[in-house]
DNA sequence: CTTGACTCCGTAGTTAACTACGGAAGTAAC
DNA sequence: GTTACTTCCGTAGTTAACTACGGAGTCAAG
């Protein structure tokens, strides 16, 4: 039931397949289960990891936390996964702190230009 | 009147003189003179350009964004300068995007593990 | 059972941003 | 002017994340 091939996983999540097998490496994602010849099958818990595994990425999560947030996920250590957990919150409001101080500097400087723009024309 | 050296420069930004030196290469940022034996002098719209590509370097903003505005900030090209600083406008609402979809999966997860936590105590 | 596409796996290359090194020369305090 | 620190400049190394290569093995459709 729902089950994926790598290629299927990678596309599925708009990623490419050495993505998907760079994050098996590292431990971020794992089959369900092997075929006979090794082949990976994923589940859609799969896929649900790797859409959170590429939004973390690219709101700038670096891959280390993420690794250790999903080797915790799959123990599965509760108590762990919640220290990572709880590192990832902090850093998302981090992030959204330096968007929020980028965004003041950018109305700024937008409102400079275009002051400039009509001093000189 | 507030004439910074290199060193100062960064360490009121809170960056290593390496960054700086790599962002005067870039031209991301120009000494506002240069003493007899070519040292670079600096004033308080250098440290504010500074702060700033430090801001939307925190950010996620690449370099070479940055590179093009301020060559354009530097030229000075209001109209040019005016296109990347919306280009640079659309990729802070992109981060923010990705921010806040990411926070959701963080609720689900958070409830996921708190839900495994209670459940084999 | 053959054929064509897919997968495995290791290894290697690329890009971006930063970090480090080292010697020659400048600067400033005494 | 000597001394101690700073700067210049080129070059080189590091790290993170991805991208690419290639040959051997596997799968599934006919």
């Amino acid at each position: 039931m729902n089950a994926y091939t790598v290629s299927r996983l990678a596309q599925d999540a708009g990623v490419s397949v050495h993505v998907v097998r760079d994050y098996l490496l590292r431990g971020l994602l794992r089959p369900a289960a092997r075929t006979a010849g090794g082949y990976g099958v994923f589940d859609a818990d799969a896929l649900q990891r790797l859409r959170f595994v590429r939004a973390a990425v690219e709101a700038g999560v670096g891959l280390d936390v993420l690794t250790r947030l999903c080797r915790a996920l799959d123990a599965p250590d509760a108590g762990e996964a919640a220290v990572w957990l709880a590192e990832l919150r902090q850093l998302v409001e981090w992030r959204q702190r330096a968007l929020a101080g980028l965004e003041v500097q950018l109305s700024a400087l937008r409102a400079e230009v275009a002051r400039q723009d009509g001093a000189l024309p």
